[in-house]
DNA sequence: TTAGGGAGTGATAACGTTGTCATAATTGAA
DNA sequence: TTCAATTATGACAACGTTATCACTCCCTAA
């Protein structure tokens, strides 16, 4: 069993002492070019590669970032992780993938990550972006953290958002524009921080053209797509069944459509159905779906970016960073039938 | 700027050696309970926390997996990580997810990788689970991996699978048996080796139902949903319009029913469709697709479990894993209109 | 008693880097 | 030339663990 060359072995292959063999390697000056060369054939011969541990041990950033998210979510991070490995990809980071389970006694899972993965920082994705435990400890030990769309104390440290309640607002605004009045809202989970901004944009949209949405065609839901067939069922069988259908996110639209479709429905001729996020699904979707343009991947570019540029420099103090939604008219939405 | 303490801090407060200290941390045996509960007491009350680098240093297993991917696939391993993710969790280690450009030099890609960070093993997925430069870097630096559904060389190193030629088969056994006898084939793409024995068992079940697909109704895909919509297209358009498409994967068979859509012809009334690997996407599409599944997440579930073992314990042989496949009926797939 | 042995400790040396400082070699100006 | 500056190099410590081995106890069996 060889043990892998050291930077000693390329020393005294190479006839120099193993600390210009080390000022070599990190295109230090100060060195002969004859020497530089010698020592770097040396290094290629032996296959030399650097001990990673050793250089952390020294204090050299591990140059891995972590992405924590709710198990919850298991494998609906999709746009955000290729937001944050875009980014990594270039600055020559490495990103980790944290389920955690916000259930559970989160703080102790959270110790258990940082205790066994030196990490530069934490990327944290909804609802963990609004989990007080989460951020109370991270701030006790002192990790680099960047949240992801919360919504409480974006001053607390450094963030990514963009205006939900607006943004809900302006899409209600578009559904109303193409004439329905009697529109259903699927609501988020109470404990997603992301939920309550979304119906209060709903409603005020709503208020605002002199509507009163009903008790019931605001239903509960919970972000799954299961959620949403439900819903759907439950608003779509109904004697006065809402003309448009506005669930608080993708997941749950789709399953309005598959509701829909099991109904003998047709959208949008018979329903028109809205999301929330524009993820990859309801972009590509059998019918592309209506929904509000969430920048996921933008925002956890930058978020990674700010994570760098922290380990890289002095640390800035928090900046609070938003971006612009959109609105994405597609085929899942048309005028009502009777105008 | 307090360094954080180190495990001297805690016994000095606890008046032992750090020795001692370490032995306690470590749950190693020879401490006297009184000893052990002061230093337990002392490391709680300093909020000590080892330091992992220096751990690393004596030859610690990281504890960290890297799951390599092809960044044409980003987005596309959700299933290939939860899996991986699910057993990480498990034994308490991590993940770190990988893209390399398979396009560019993946060998001084890896090199990188594999220098800026220190890993315990490798999942490598399709296409690279299938490229010489890729095995022979991994084989050459002496880096556990475990390859996922790779075509070639399964005794070369270990790796999980399934018969992607008989799954093909059962699938387009299970089409003819509904009454195709006009079936549309979307190829993948001829550098994923998938694409080739998926054709393969197309073919196989085709002839011995006595049938011969024609020329044009077998159509070159990239494994993209974009390359689907164009395949769709292509065969709907035709006069001798096939009553089935196969697509080589579920991304493509979801490009067919958006073609399907745009040129208004009702799945699975006009045409049937049918994909391969059961994504997520594919079962909870509007419509549900009929596919073969392949079990993704077991299989990377499975691939972590033999990189974790062999982490732990001595390096067993090189082992190969086959995994069933399953064909799933659902909607959008039924008998041809005239049976 | 007294050797033998195990349980409980601690000194000290790795591990493979980078950082600090001293020294040797070379250059440049007087 | 000769001294001073600069460039090139090396010896050694430091980083925070775990591993090795020696040592001190105390208990037991002869």
């Amino acid at each position: 069993m060889n043990r892998s060359p050291t930077i000693k072995d390329v020393a005294s292959k190479a006839q120099v002492s193993f600390k210009t063999v080390s000022r070599v390697l990190n295109g230090e000056p100060h060195v002969r070019e004859s020497v530089r060369d010698r020592v770097l054939t040396a290094a290629d011969a032996l296959g030399y590669r650097p001990n990673i541990a050793a250089r952390g041990l020294t204090g050299a950033p591990s140059r891995l970032i972590g992405l924590l998210y709710d198990t919850a979510n298991y494998g609906f991070v999709t746009e955000a992780e290729i937001g944050a490995l875009l980014r990594c990809r270039e600055a020559g980071y490495h990103l980790a993938i944290e389920p955690v389970d916000a259930r559970d006694d989160v703080g102790q899972q959270i110790e258990h990550i940082l205790s066994s993965l030196r990490l530069d920082g934490l990327i944290l994705t909804p609802p963990l972006s609004d989990d007080p435990v989460v951020i109370a400890t991270l701030e006790r030990l002192k990790v680099r953290h960047v949240r992801v769309a919360p919504h409480a104390d974006r001053d607390r440290s450094p963030c990514v958002f963009i205006d939900d309640a607006e943004a809900a607002f302006a899409l209600t605004g578009y559904l109303l524009a193409l004439g329905h009045a009697t529109i259903g809202f699927v609501q988020g989970p109470p404990g997603h921080a992301a939920a309550g901004p979304r119906l209060a944009g709903f409603r005020r949209a709503m208020d605002q053209a002199g509507l009163v949405p009903s008790p019931d065609h605001v239903v509960p839901g919970d972000f799954t797509f299961e959620s949403g067939i439900q819903a759907g069922r439950r608003l779509l069988t109904r004697d006065d069944r809402p003309t448009a259908i506005f669930a608080a996110n993708d997941r749950m639209a789709l399953g309005v459509t598959a509701a829909a479709r099991e109904l003998g429905l047709s959208i949008p001729d018979a329903v028109s159905v809205a999301g929330f996020d524009d993820t990859w699904a309801a972009r590509r979707s059998w019918l592309p779906l209506t929904t509000v343009r969430q920048p996921i991947e933008e925002m956890c570019a930058a978020a990674t970016d700010m994570l760098i540029a922290a380990t890289a420099g002095e640390t800035p103090e928090p900046a609070a960073r938003g971006f612009d939604f959109q609105v994405m008219p597609r085929d899942s939405t048309a005028p009502p039938k009777g105008v």
